[in-house]
RNA sequence: GGGCGUAUAGCUCAGAUGGUUAGAGCGCUGCGUUCACAUCGCAGAGGUCUCAGGUUCGAAUCCUGAUACGCCCACCA
């Protein structure tokens, strides 16, 4: 053995033995005890990033505990088409050569997306072996290949059935630069420095005499439909039924009252523009007002505005329409404002809120029957708070919007009768019309929101809809793993398509990690440059160091400040193990030795076993807790300073003053007992070092460490 | 506007059910290399546990309030 530890003469090697001995593969036990979990699969646009590493190493130090506790375990990765991530990626490479992807067309585009995909698309999974994990790579899947989009299909046709499909022209959040509307949850709120206009609308009756409305968006005013206060405000109460002069346009619009009106907002007297705006569109359905569009899918202002404004955008129409109120007196005064601007979270463009024809799923009965699994504690969620932020947020959610204007995704497999402009459900190409019986049908270019076939992973990845003999034995699984930024865009959903769909809750238990920081306390992300790089890391410090250090630093609910020093004690603590190991061995005669455990003859032998079997215990506890930190903090301590500093200097004297063979055989005996009980701990944690470590000492049976029996506490 | 989280050594964090000198890693200081490891060993310095009240024989730990930082949700245009 060498001097110094080198991850990077291990690594490689062990962790191709253990795929060629197929060790990843639920095969290696015949157990009935089953244990599984599904990788919340990264987007194929991704690359490896902190979360991740921190995210496959919690779910692989649980997977191989329970590989060695003798649970017949699988661990399915997979990964995720990334609907509007990857069409955008391919869209940037597309503007390199000068087109978009409207040049090539949706056929043309798919195909290259695809070519994509080939080229590129399995990048992430490879980093992820890296670290080491030990996914079974058979089952690899990915949400867009055949049988995954049949699931697909056959999901959308039982929601269809059940009628609780529904197309609908909605304002919904737009995103001209992907030109497609997103949820809610794909919208995030950017601060602005913005300005706070009041703007006077003057009588119809008397147009000396105006009411004044405060607005951050006064371009909008061109699509206003009316002017609404809060009807029990005393100020406005006896105005409501009056007509005012929409200013730039000369349009005559009404003053109507609505409870939704803070009155303690500007001046208590809105602006309503049903059109670009969510509030303003409910008011204006209660009240029947028109719905006047003024910008357009490509965010431009369109023909339905006065000349000078057409196909200016928003920004340049609001810079025109100030100086115009101002030069005309119906500027009353601005100020300045900050507010939240939704942007895109793919593209981080600013989001037009417009009409649209849109699909949603009804949520009503699907939030229902989440909502009682999280109650009734079918699904646990680890901290526990996650539980009633996700109830919460069950109780007040609105119906899903699922449908997306892009190409790259499922197809809604809808068709439409050309003659009675009807939709129905198909899931081939229709030779004839069903409606009509004479058109054609077209097919609605629409697909799926992404997270509308993520929702459906953790049963699908087994072979759903098909009763497979993987579905059968692994689902549900046991653990889901992941950040808490996708508990609504992704674990609730898992949860109510698992009960729906398989009547069954997908997952045990929720993990909800913690989210890494940089040292300063600020996000990481690659846009900032805050990121830091695992591969870098792993190059760095090596696998088994890397996964130390993160894992040193999971502990409760605390965010982790991202600390590199711990990788660092890590690698010195990899090579602390290598060491002892190499005394060990270096003071071993060439024989085997089985595993039975010894009795101890000196009390540093009784001391040292008796240590050992109190430090099993408080591991297991810990990882069944989740608490990685603590679990691995303790083996660091028994290992480095009870075995380490105790008792190898202990055993080097009794080896020296031993009076007999026996005697120093039975010190040797409790040597290779520990240090292979403390491989057999640390393994989930480093397991390559551990690996190459065992696979050098004299056992009898021999195999590999990562089959091994888990210690049992007496 | 509502909700949540965190505040302990220079840095990053542990400190169930309140109880003797508050711990770890990294860093720092001193000494030590034929004896597994200098990615090491031994010894050591370093904390009014954010602040203010309260409960208690006793509080880092429980309660109330304040401050700071961070996060989530929301139709304040």
């Amino acid at each position: 053995m060498e001097k110094q530890y080198n991850p990077k003469l291990v690594e490689e090697r062990i962790y191709r033995f253990w795929e060629r001995k197929k060790f990843f593969s639920p095969g290696v036990s015949s157990s009935k005890k089953k244990y599984s979990i599904v990788i919340p699969p990264p987007n194929i646009t991704g690359s490896l990033h902190m979360g991740h590493a921190l995210n496959a190493v919690i779910q692989d130090i649980l997977i191989r505990q329970k590989r060695m506790q003798g649970f017949k375990t699988v661990w399915v990765p997979g990964i995720d088409h990334a609907g509007i991530a990857t069409q955008n990626v391919v869209e940037k490479q597309l503007k390199k050569e000068g087109k978009t992807r409207f040049d090539l067309g949706r056929k043309k585009f798919i195909e290259r997306v695809w070519e994509w995909k080939k080229k590129s698309g399995n990048t992430i999974l490879e980093q992820f072996k890296k670290i080491g994990v030990s996914c079974d790579w058979s089952r690899t899947r990915f949400t867009m290949d055949k049988e995954y989009s049949k699931a697909v299909v056959l999901a959308f046709s039982h929601y269809f059935k059940k009628g609780w499909i529904y197309r609908d022209k909605r304002v919904v959040n737009w995103c001209p630069r992907c030109k497609t509307s997103l949820s809610d949850l794909e919208v995030e709120y950017k601060e602005e420095k913005g300005k706070l206009w009041y703007i006077r609308y003057r009588f119809a009756e008397d147009t000396r005499k105006f009411i004044i409305v405060a607005t951050t968006r006064p371009e909008t005013l061109l699509g206003d439909a009316a002017v609404a206060v809060n009807p029990r405000d005393k100020r406005y109460k006896n105005l409501i039924g009056e007509k005012v002069i929409l200013p730039v346009v000369e349009r005559e619009i009404p003053i109507i009252g609505d409870h939704l009106v803070d009155p303690s907002f500007g001046t208590g007297a809105v602006k309503v523009t049903p059109a670009h705006d969510f509030l303003d569109y409910q008011i204006a359905k209660k009240h029947n007002l028109e719905l006047i569009q003024i910008i357009d899918e490509d965010g431009f202002l369109n023909k339905d505005v006065p000349k000078s404004y057409q196909e200016l955008n928003p920004r340049e129409a609001r810079e025109k329409i100030v100086q115009e109120l101002r030069e005309s007196g119906l500027l009353e005064k601005e100020e300045d404002y900050i507010h939240q601007v939704p942007v895109c979270y793919r593209c981080g463009s600013l989001i037009e809120p417009l009409p649209s024809e849109q699909w949603f799923l009804r949520m009503t009965d699907l939030a229902k029957i989440a909502l009682e699994a999280i109650k009734n504690k079918k699904v646990k969620f680890y901290p526990q708070r996650w539980a009633r932020i996700s109830s919460d947020w069950l109780k007040k959610v609105r119906d899903w919007c699922i449908s997306r204007q892009i190409w790259w995704g499922h197809q809604l497999p809808v068709w439409q009768c050309k003659n009675k402009n009807k939709f129905f459900f198909s899931d081939k190409k229709p030779s004839r019309c069903p409606i009509c019986k004479k058109c054609k049908p077209s097919r609605v270019e629409d697909v799926f929101d992404t997270w509308f076939s993520s929702a459906l992973w953790p049963f699908v990845a087994f072979g759903w809809p098909k009763r497979t003999k993987d579905f059968k034995e692994f689902y549900p699984t046991d653990v889901l793993s992941t950040a808490r930024d996708i508990i609504f865009l992704w674990v609730i959903r898992m949860i109510f398509s698992g009960l729906e769909f398989t009547k069954k809750i997908p997952f045990r238990k929720v993990i909800i990690h913690a989210t890494v920081l940089t040292k300063e306390g600020k996000r990481m992300s690659k846009s900032l440059g805050t990121g830091i790089d695992p591969l870098l890391l792993i190059e760095k410090y090596g696998a088994d160091a890397t996964r130390f250090g993160i894992c040193w630093q999971i502990s409760g609910l605390q965010d982790i400040r991202f600390d590199e020093t711990k990788l660092l004690a890590g690698k010195k603590f990899c090579n602390k193990v290598w060491n002892a190991s190499r005394f060990v061995l270096m003071n071993l005669e060439k024989k085997e030795f089985s595993l039975n455990k010894p009795k101890g003859r000196t009390a540093a032998d009784k001391k040292i076993l008796k240590e050992l079997e109190r430090v099993i215990a408080k591991v297991d506890r810990n990882i069944s807790k989740f608490e990685f930190g603590k679990a691995l903090q303790e083996i660091y301590r028994f290992f480095w300073n009870k075995f380490c500093d105790i008792y190898i200097e202990k055993a080097k004297k009794q080896i020296k003053n031993a009076k007999t063979k026996k005697e120093v055989k039975d010190t040797q005996r409790i040597l290779i007992y520990v240090l292979v009980n403390s491989l057999k701990l640390l393994h989930p944690f480093i397991p390559f070092i551990t690996e190459e470590i065992y696979q050098k000492l004299p056992l009898k049976n021999k195999k590999a460490l990562i089959i091994e029996k888990w210690p049992k506490q007496k």
